[in-house]
DNA sequence: TATTGTTATACTCTATAACTATA
DNA sequence: TATAGTTATAGAGTATAACAATA
């Protein structure tokens, strides 16, 4: 890495900061509205909106892992609040008896649809409100290589999902 | 609200993902790289940053906890810590005995600097390569409405900073 | 009476390492 | 030997409410 830009031009530091601020302030608003809507955490509803999209409900743990960055340990942290809650159900999987099953249950679906109007409607008025629908379109097309290419290029510092050298 | 659109289109859902994803991957990246090289969270480097950037190295607590959005315990608890690491000070304001006055330290500058080149480094190879600079152009203009709008109108649910009327 | 800040406290979340079990 | 998941544990961060002091 030898010429790589020693620092950001006055527009790209502008729109990182505006970044931030704008997904913190998003993140803050929708964290408040599903706790106070459904009791749940941000992750959590990520994770049952990924359960409830996927064809049968269900998910492998480490496929859902995957998908929500964190530490397997917290998923199973995570997991085991849902299951408490009874909005999940764990089992072994058929085909691999190391692996768990996760899949959403009726009440799982329920609280979903409790939450996602209210959910819905905090993304619209907040983030989309200023935006015209060709702005959206605009802003979907540069987020999208950005999103190719965190997926395909973790810095150093991130760590690996799967390889582990320790 | 008698006419809120009942759900996101398409565009819209997927933008919002991909507005997520992205953030929480830098987020992420960024945080890591603050605590590796120079054992700061996202927080600290924010309130750090800020005072750096101000006339005098100093800020009121009210006005530091304005800008990060915390509970003014959280902030109390962070400025303690930077105040430990002797990265900041904190003293009774002059013109207002209620008030602390909080001052980034030569120690605090330094590790700013120390931190500052690793953390450009990290947003620029991560959220800045795949856009030319017409694209930066595009997406700040793009954010800068959502922002002003986000700062302006405040959800039923984001607790207003001042104003508390228990 | 309102504002500024701190403290006490409790809770949520995340991460690391050690461990079990299956492939 | 590598992978899947759990557990124990520890630490960071956040929020609420009660509090003290100044305006």
């Amino acid at each position: 890495m030898p010429d790589t830009p020693p620092s950001l031009d006055p527009v790209q530091l502008g729109t990182y900061f505006d970044l931030i601020e704008v997904t913190s302030l998003l993140r803050h608003a929708v964290e408040q509205q599903l706790r106070q809507a459904g009791d749940l955490s941000y992750v959590q509803f990520q994770l049952l909106a990924r359960l409830g999209d996927a064809p049968a409900g269900s998910h492998r743990m480490t496929d859902l892992a995957d998908g929500v960055v964190y530490s397997r340990s917290g998923l199973t942290y995570q997991a085991g609040l849902l299951e408490k809650a009874g909005l999940v159900v764990r089992s072994t999987s058929p085909d691999d008896e190391r692996s768990v099953t996760v899949t959403i249950t009726d009440a799982g679906r329920a609280r979903l649809a409790q939450v996602l109007p209210g959910h819905v409607e905090v993304v619209s008025s907040l983030l989309f409100e200023p935006l015209s629908r060709t702005d959206v379109e605009t802003l979907a097309g540069l987020l999208a290589p950005v999103r190719d290419h965190m997926r395909s290029a973790p810095p150093r510092s991130a760590a690996p999902r799967r390889r582990r050298q320790g």
